[in-house]
DNA sequence: TTTTGAAGTCTCTCC
DNA sequence: GACTTCAAAA
């Protein structure tokens, strides 16, 4: 829950002794020594990739512990929960203990552990459960369809539109007209009617006691700026905020900002807008470009130079970032000497891009680098698939960051809707999901079955009170029964949750089984599912974290990670965000894939890409590789092949800067076949005799 | 009337 | 390869 330690503090760990002379800003540059000893009043630091900013904020941090801040009074909020545990250790390596008590996170979070302590006493029932993105597009589909636009008599706008206009809208205080006149312009005219959807939505939240993200974030700004009371406890709490990735956030955000600094100016953001890559959840530029503006006095800090690659590294990535429009110009630079020109990869085809990039990867690894110091990034989680074909026949462990989540998967779902239902009866998203998933129940029975509970007042009792029809009976009595049985554990006993999940399997296993053609990596999926919930005292804290800091993927349970600790990183460019690595492979800079061809029409979008592809590209430390295919086997296009260009943001000035490499298409060739000779086997034969034809 | 199976339609990024 | 839409079976 909100006081689950493992969120908020840094890991307990061995700590070496500070020297009493020391201070925490030794070992800094000027400009950073300016950053982190800059005593109160707002502080934006700009801070282009790899120029120490996290080893700033963190000296920071360490500097206004030394001048004797409370830890506890320093909040400290990260876009990753990664990024949020990694500054928590160093600081404490930097410091000491004294740092533990630093509270650290994401907004969203942190708005959790204000909710459940505050929100009460504005009218949000402690007890909430949290929606993930997929839940809330359920439950707006409920809202659609109860209103009756689910039957097709025009295109309506589908429930993941609705969702994504809601939340751009929530995010970013744009009307409702203004997005959709901009984005979906075909839905302008149902402007009212999805109003009314996004009104029942809302009420349907309440009644059934759930919360979406936005919720998170806009509840916190709602108690700061619309519960004066409540706003100057809140505020109160901290006397120093420090916000890293600020080019990242968006309106509403920047209105928690405000309000958090209500009684005090001591607020410090760290950004590089030229590596803001999240306008599509509403984060706009505007904050870090408006922040002098919006707290005057502010002190600015530009962090420029470069600690992470190489010179010919710099120069590529500084050229190619130069073509975006409105920035803080600023060029970063090295005083490491020596390095190779970044290579540009000419590949005939997809084959040919994977086979060169895992033969350069071995080669690497022949001299000495290891797989876990390189990385291949990509635009989106699918282009990697034959890459990963690839690694896995030839025995070489990777581990894929981002595209398919765990929890996203349709089967820990199942799971957990019997958990959430346990936690929420009210919680009408997970009923159904539940309901759908048993013999014999249908849409229709689902629904009955939970109007009947809503008559009932959602009691625990109200499901047994349903009367199926005589096809499902087998199925509400299992159903009824489980739920009891669920009932009557005990909650807060040690690993209470993993024996709720296993008396799940109990039912869920067979139903899974029936499901899936290969229920194996599934059922181990659950099993996985089973540890994790071992290691939090409650369902409730269960649910909540794993719906704010969900596992990366398998790898990240704690798994694998000990026994082979050599792994090589496959990474979208987004996840790949803060972090770096020796060598680094950019595959598929083809146009359509990178930018995606979704972003081709539009300036902003282009820019956007423009600035995913410079962070991909200052990722590297050392090497650096650039590929394309020219071939691209397509069917989306409705061609198998088409003729694809090397993506525009590696124009001639920046080409200039790379050095040209010809990948070799895989030499394994099968033999010419002699279109003369008969076969030598006949396959349609046999497939024939296989068959016993007539 | 309700459920289930099958064909058809796309495919991003994340808290 | 996952999800929605459409038609057939119980």
């Amino acid at each position: 829950m909100s006081d689950d330690p493992r969120l908020y503090h840094a890991r307990d760990r061995d700590v070496a002794p500070r020297s009493d002379h020391a201070s925490a800003a030794d070992g800094l540059n000027d400009a950073q020594r300016r950053a982190a000893t800059h005593g109160d009043g707002p502080l934006l630091i700009i801070a282009g990739a790899g120029t120490g900013k996290t080893r700033t904020l963190v000296h920071r941090v360490g500097v206004l512990l030394e001048r004797g801040v409370r830890a506890e009074r320093i909040l400290l909020l990260t876009f990753t929960r990664r990024s949020a545990q990694e500054m928590l250790a160093r600081a404490e390596r930097l410091v000491g203990s004294a740092s533990r008590h630093v509270h650290g996170g994401t907004f969203h979070a942190t708005a959790h552990r204000l909710l459940r302590r505050f929100g009460e006493q504005a009218g949000i029932r402690p007890d909430f459960t949290i929606m993930d993105q997929s839940d809330a597009e359920d439950l707006m589909q409920f809202s659609r369809a109860r209103l009756g636009f689910g039957d097709k008599k025009k295109r309506f706008p589908k429930k993941e539109t609705l969702h994504h206009v809601y939340s751009r809208h929530v995010n970013t205080d744009i009307p409702i007209g203004a997005l959709l006149r901009e984005e979906y312009p075909r839905f302008v005219e149902f402007e009212d009617d999805i109003a009314k959807v996004y009104a029942d939505y809302t009420q349907r939240k309440q009644e059934r006691n759930l919360v979406d993200y936005d919720d998170l974030l806009l509840f916190w700004a709602m108690l700061l700026e619309q519960v004066p009371a409540l706003a100057d406890r809140i505020a109160g709490l901290y006397d120093h905020i420090l916000v890293d990735e600020y080019q990242d956030t968006n309106l509403l955000q920047a209105r928690i900002l405000k309000g958090m600094c209500r009684t005090h100016r001591n607020l410090t953001v760290v950004g590089d807008d030229a590596q803001s890559i999240y306008s599509f959840r509403g984060a706009t530029i505007r904050n870090i470009l408006d922040f002098p503006r919006e707290f005057p006095g502010t002190t600015v800090v530009a962090l420029e130079e470069n600690y992470r690659s190489t010179q010919p590294i710099l120069d590529t990535s500084n050229v190619l970032i130069s073509r975006a429009g409105e920035r803080y110009t600023k060029s970063l630079y090295t005083k490491r000497v020596g390095g190779d020109a970044p290579w540009l990869v000419a590949a005939q085809d997809e084959p040919t891009q994977t086979r060169f990039v895992v033969d350069r990867i071995l080669e690497l690894h022949e001299e000495g680098i290891p797989l876990r110091e390189m990385a291949v990034l990509f635009r989106a989680g699918y282009h990697s698939a034959d890459l990963e074909i690839e690694l896995t026949a030839r025995n070489i462990p990777f581990d894929k960051w981002g595209g398919l989540k765990f929890l996203e998967a349709a089967h820990v779902k199942d799971v957990l809707a019997f958990l959430r239902v346990l936690e929420n009866p009210r919680d009408e998203v997970s009923w159904y999901r539940l309901l759908l998933l048993m013999p014999g129940i249908g849409e229709v029975t689902a629904r009955h079955a939970m109007d009947v509970m809503a008559e009932h007042a959602w009691t625990h009792a109200a499901f047994g009170q349903f009367v199926p029809p005589p096809r499902a009976r087998p199925a509400h009595q299992a159903l009824v029964s489980l739920l009891d049985q669920l009932r009557s554990g005990t909650l807060d006993e040690e690993g209470a949750v993993t024996r709720e999940i296993a008396r799940v399997r109990v039912l869920y296993d067979d139903i899974l089984r029936e499901k899936y053609d290969r229920p194996d990596p599934r059922l181990a999926d659950l099993d996985q599912l089973q540890i994790i919930a071992g290691g939090y005292p409650s369902r409730a804290a269960f649910l909540s974290a794993l719906a704010l800091e969900p596992p990366q993927g398998t790898q990240d349970l704690g798994f694998g990670s000990d026994a082979e600790d050599d792994i090589l990183v496959l990474s979208t460019a987004h996840s790949a965000k803060g972090r770096e690595w020796d060598a680094v492979f950019v595959i598929w800079a083809v146009d359509g894939y990178f930018p995606l061809s979704r972003a081709l029409g539009d300036d902003d979008q282009i820019d956007e890409e423009r600035r995913l592809m410079y962070v991909a590209l200052t990722r590297a430390r050392n090497h650096l590789a650039v590929a394309y295919p020219l071939n691209v086997y397509d069917t989306r296009r409705g061609a198998d092949y088409s003729f694809d260009q090397v993506s525009r943001f590696l124009d001639r000035g920046v080409r200039a800067t790379m050095q040209r490499v010809v990948a070799e298409p895989p030499t394994a060739q099968l033999p010419t076949p002699d279109a003369t000779a008969p076969p030598v086997v006949d396959l349609r034969a046999l497939l024939r005799g296989k068959f016993g034809s007539a």
